[in-house]
RNA sequence: GUGGCUAUAGCUCAGUUGGAUAGAGCGCCAGAUUGUGGCUCUGGAGGUCAAGGGUUCGAGCCCCUUUAGCCACCCCA
């Protein structure tokens, strides 16, 4: 009878082989390069919560979402389902000692409990940056600009982000009347693209309560179409003098400017009125960044501004403005456009185990080429030769180094590259200088005097 | 969370109206080739047919439950 445990993982969470985890540190690694080069410190705060710190902050939707429990000692506690919640809670506890504007970055695992898709997972990681303690318009334009470079470095040409601001939104729901159910109505522009407008204006009756009339004057709005400048020209007379309607318009148009001042050419940005975002806690900038090529892997960086976030936690005026990057979306895409390369090892070079007697030489030869800047591995057992290289050529190894008796006895070695098959033969002397030297130059590490 | 579709070897999939030891391709291991990978040839390992229960003389196939995947709704990274 068998009775062994199945080896099975829970719905929504995943192993991570080689070849996926290659590319995810490769992700988290251009991400941290560019938040760092805009000037955002990294943090990290728990997993797991205080469940009040948790409840209320996305909406009853995530509430439903959030994974709680009693720990042993009976409080009740919460996974994270977002990095934005704890870093409203953080920055109510430290702002003192940090001080303001305060940027950071966070990368890290986050759990919802909702129904699985390709590319939606119950764990997976977001790469946030925001930046605490300041209104100004400049924050929310860097944002658009950090998005804009993640997007480019991780090598994404063809993409859009798209903008816009609540308070343009909520403007014309107070004029109209419609304030007490701006969640309902947002929720029903959030699905302009997918049903259309008659099955919104058909929602909004229904859902929140508006007439026909005033859903179809949102609706209106929310339709204009046209490059940015036209876009932004059309909204003014349709936002019924509504001063924080006024105020929203002057922050896009200020915002549009400083992001193509910024570089982001305009084929990138796009006003976009539609574009709510289901998260109760904006109150400002929203962005959606959309795959040109893949639209209905749904936004792979998005985010807005929060002004009252941390009042949750402390009288303190804290507003943020932020955005995340969803790295496991991000990955489905890049499968789906074939970007994800087939890299299982991150050894460049297999020093060969072939002289059973020789292991010493061998670790002494890896030694001198990982001082060198690079990714060795040596052979674990002594097999034959031809079973080493058929290793080395399916893990997509560059190079192989082959030294043997013969080898020794003449002072050199072989370094053979596994692409082309050709093997040149170069000398050990003077500490491997020139193996040294032949090997960073094929794989392009380049040294002080180099390119 | 609700509804629909799906689950056969590591992977992609065959498997007839329910019928005998469940197959193929690719991959993997070994040998041909005990100092040189990718090609070729030969041999081999690997499956409680997702799990559990039921109907039947007999179930990979039919029924129920569970689990997981995909799709839609919802929402979102």
């Amino acid at each position: 009878m068998d009775d062994r445990i199945l080896p099975r993982t829970l719905k929504g969470f995943r192993d991570y082989l080689p070849q996926a985890m290659l590319v995810r540190e490769q992700i988290m690694d251009t991400a941290r390069r560019v938040f760092r080069s805009f000037g955002f410190s990294p943090i990290d705060t728990p997993a797991l919560e205080y469940l009040e710190i948790l409840l209320g902050k996305g909406g009853a939707e995530t509430d439903k979402q959030l994974y709680r429990f009693q720990d042993h000692g009976g409080r009740d506690v919460g996974m994270r389902f977002d990095l934005t919640v704890p870093l409203a809670r953080f920055a109510a506890q430290h702002i003192g000692e940090l001080g303001t504007p305060f940027k950071r970055y966070h990368i890290a695992t986050v759990w919802r409990g909702e129904n699985t898709q390709a590319g939606r997972y119950r764990e997976f990681m977001q790469c946030d940056f925001d930046t605490i303690g300041t209104r100004s318009t400049a924050a929310d334009a860097e944002t658009v600009l950090v998005a804009h470079e993640l997007l480019r470095s991780i090598g994404f040409e063809r993409f859009t982000i798209h903008v816009n601001n609540r308070m343009v939104l909520n403007g014309l729901l107070a004029s109209l009347g419609l304030a007490e159910r701006t969640t309902e109505i947002l929720r029903a522009i959030d699905k302009l693209a997918k049903i259309g407008p008659d099955r919104v204006v058909e929602e909004m009756t229904q859902t929140a309560g508006a007439s026909h009339e005033q859903a179809s004057r949102v609706v209106q709005l929310v339709r204009l179409t046209g490059g940015n400048e036209a876009i932004l020209a059309q909204l003014r007379p349709l936002l019924g003098n509504s001063p924080l309607g006024e105020e929203g318009l002057e922050r896009l148009t200020e915002l549009l400017s400083a992001v193509r001042a910024g570089g982001v050419p305009d084929h990138r940005i796009k006003l976009d009125v539609s574009i709510a975002r289901g998260l109760d806690y904006y109150t400002g900038t929203v962005l959606e960044t959309i795959l040109d090529e893949v639209p209905d892997i749904g936004s792979v960086c998005s985010g807005g501004r929060y002004d009252n976030l941390a009042e949750l936690y402390t009288k303190q005026q804290l507003p943020g403005i932020g955005a995340s990057l969803g790295l496991d979306r991000l990955l489905a895409a890049m499968e789906k456009l074939g970007m994800l390369p087939e890299t299982q090892t991150p050894a460049q070079v297999l020093l060969a185990y072939f002289d059973p007697a020789r292991l010493g030489d061998y670790f002494q030869l890896a030694g001198a080429l990982r001082a060198a800047g690079v990714c060795v591995e040596v052979f674990p057992e002594p097999a034959k030769l031809g079973k080493q290289l058929q290793y080395a050529d399916r893990k997509k190894l560059r190079l192989a180094v082959i030294a043997g008796e013969r080898e020794f006895a003449a002072g050199e070695c072989q370094v053979k590259d596994l692409s082309t098959g050709e093997s040149l033969t170069v000398s050990l002397a003077d500490g491997a200088a020139e193996l040294l030297q032949t090997v960073k130059q094929i794989l392009g590490l380049g040294d002080a005097n180099g390119p």
